[in-house]
DNA sequence: AATAAAGTCAACCGCAGATTG
DNA sequence: TCAATCTGCGGTTGACTTTAT
C-alpha cells in the first residue's frame, strides 16, 4: 500500500513538480471546481477513486486545507478537484495528514491509558483518543485490536479476577467511590471530552512520516498566529508544558520538547492554539458541535481521574501488567 | 529462493446523531 | 416539524509487509 513518505527518492523527485501542479490549482475552485460543479461528488457514484492516496493528492487535499482549515468536507473535492467523496477526504486528514499525528510504536504509558479506558468506556475509540491527543482513533483501534487484544488475552488466560490497577491506592476509585461511580465518571468525562480534546491536534509535532515530508515549508504562507495565550500548566507528566525547542520557520516541525519526559508524548498548548485560531477550531475529533460561539473553552481542570491517567507512575504499572504476558506470574484481569 | 501464513494498518462501509433549510 | 444532508464513529475489509517454513 502506498503512503506518504513510503516511496522514497522518487517521490522527492516528484516533489517540485507535483508542488507546481498544486500551486496552479486555484483555492478558490474556479476550474477544477467547475468540474465538479453541479454534481457533487458522492462516494457512491461513478468516477469517486477509491483505496491508497497518492502524494499529489495528500498535497491537494493539504494544500487546501492550509488555505481554508478542515472542515466542511463537502467542498473540498469540490474546490479541488479530488475525485474523492468528502468523506474520504476528512478521513485522510483526520488519520493521517493532520499535523501532530505521532506515528510508530506505542510507548508504555499509551498502551497503559489505552487499556485503561478501553475497560471503562469500551470501544468508543474517538473518547479513547481524546486523551491521547496525538493518537488517531483508527490508530488506537488497530493497535487494540492487533497488540493489546492479544497481550491481556494473554495475560488474563491466566487468570478472571479484578485488574489490580482498580485495586490500586493510585486509581481515584480507591479513594472513596464504588466501580461504577468510577465508570459513571469516566464516561462523563469522555462525553465532555479531554481537557485538551477542544485542541484541534496537540502540537505541531514533528510528523515526519507525513505531510511535513512533503511540504517544505507548509504554511509558511499562512496568516500570522496571534500572540499565544497564557501558558497552560499541566502538572502531570508530559503535560508541563516548558518549552525548549521551538522551530519557527515550519509550525509542521515545531513541537516542544519537554525535559525528562517523553517529548513525543508531549504537545504544545501554544502550537495548538494558534493553529486554533486560524483554522477555527475544527480540526479535532468533535467537529463544529463541540464548539462554543465564542471559539475555544479553556480546558477545564484535571479531574482525579484525567491526573490519575497521565501519571506516569499508574502507566507503569499497566506497563508491568503488559509485559506479564511474556510469560512470569498470574494475571488478574477484568476484561 | 520460493511459498505460505500471519501480522499490520489505511481505507471503506454503514449507521446514527447533528445540522440545515 | 420534517426531510435532506453532513459529519463522526465503530466495525470490517483487503492490500501490503513481514516472518516462518
Amino acid at each position: 500500500m502506498h503512503t506518504v513518505g513510503s516511496s522514497g527518492s522518487t517521490e522527492r523527485d516528484d516533489r517540485s513538480s507535483i508542488l507546481a501542479r498544486v500551486s496552479s490549482i486555484d483555492p478558490a475552485g474556479s476550474e477544477l471546481a467547475e468540474l465538479a460543479m453541479g454534481r457533487p461528488p458522492r462516494c457512491d457514484k461513478e468516477g469517486i477513486k477509491k483505496g491508497p492516496w497518492t502524494p499529489e493528492e495528500d498535497i491537494i487535499l493539504v494544500s487546501y486545507i492550509q488555505e481554508h482549515g478542515p472542515g466542511n468536507w463537502r467542498s473540498v473535492p469540490i474546490n479541488t478537484g479530488l475525485m474523492r467523496c468528502s468523506k474520504s477526504c476528512r478521513l485522510r486528514w483526520t488519520n493521517y495528514l493532520r499535523p501532530g499525528i505521532k506515528r510508530g510504536n506505542f510507548t508504555a504509558h499509551e498502551e497503559g491509558i489505552i487499556v485503561h479506558l478501553q475497560s471503562l468506556l469500551g470501544n468508543r475509540w474517538a473518547a479513547i483518543a481524546s486523551y491521547l491527543p496525538q493518537r488517531t482513533d483508527n490508530d488506537i483501534k488497530n493497535y487494540w485490536n492487533t497488540h493489546l487484544k492479544k497481550k491481556l488475552a494473554a495475560a488474563s488466560s491466566t487468570s478472571s479476577s479484578r485488574h489490580p490497577i482498580f485495586a490500586d491506592a493510585t486509581f481515584p476509585s480507591a479513594a472513596g467511590s464504588s466501580s461504577s461511580e468510577v465508570t459513571h465518571q469516566m464516561q462523563a468525562i469522555a462525553a465532555r471530552r479531554s481537557p485538551f480534546a477542544d485542541c484541534p491536534s496537540s502540537s505541531y509535532a514533528s510528523s515526519m512520516d507525513n505531510i511535513s515530508k512533503l511540504l517544505d515549508g507548509f504554511m509558511k504562507t499562512a496568516p500570522p498566529s496571534p500572540p499565544p495565550p497564557p501558558l497552560q500548566h499541566y502538572d502531570s507528566g508530559c503535560y508541563d508544558v516548558k518549552p525548549s525547542v521551538v522551530d519557527v520557520g515550519n509550525p509542521l516541525l515545531s513541537f516542544h520538547c519537554m525535559s525528562g519526559t517523553d517529548d513525543l508524548d508531549c504537545f504544545d498548548v501554544h502550537q495548538q492554539a494558534s493553529f486554533m485560531d486560524q483554522y477555527g477550531g475544527d480540526v479535532g475529533r468533535g467537529g463544529a458541535q463541540d464548539q462554543t460561539p465564542q471559539g475555544r473553552r479553556p480546558p477545564p481542570p484535571l479531574s482525579s481521574i484525567e491526573k490519575w491517567l497521565f501519571d506516569e507512575a499508574a502507566a507503569e504499572q499497566v506497563a508491568d501488567l503488559m509485559d506479564l504476558s511474556d510469560g512470569c506470574c498470574s494475571v488478574p484481569m477484568m476484561f
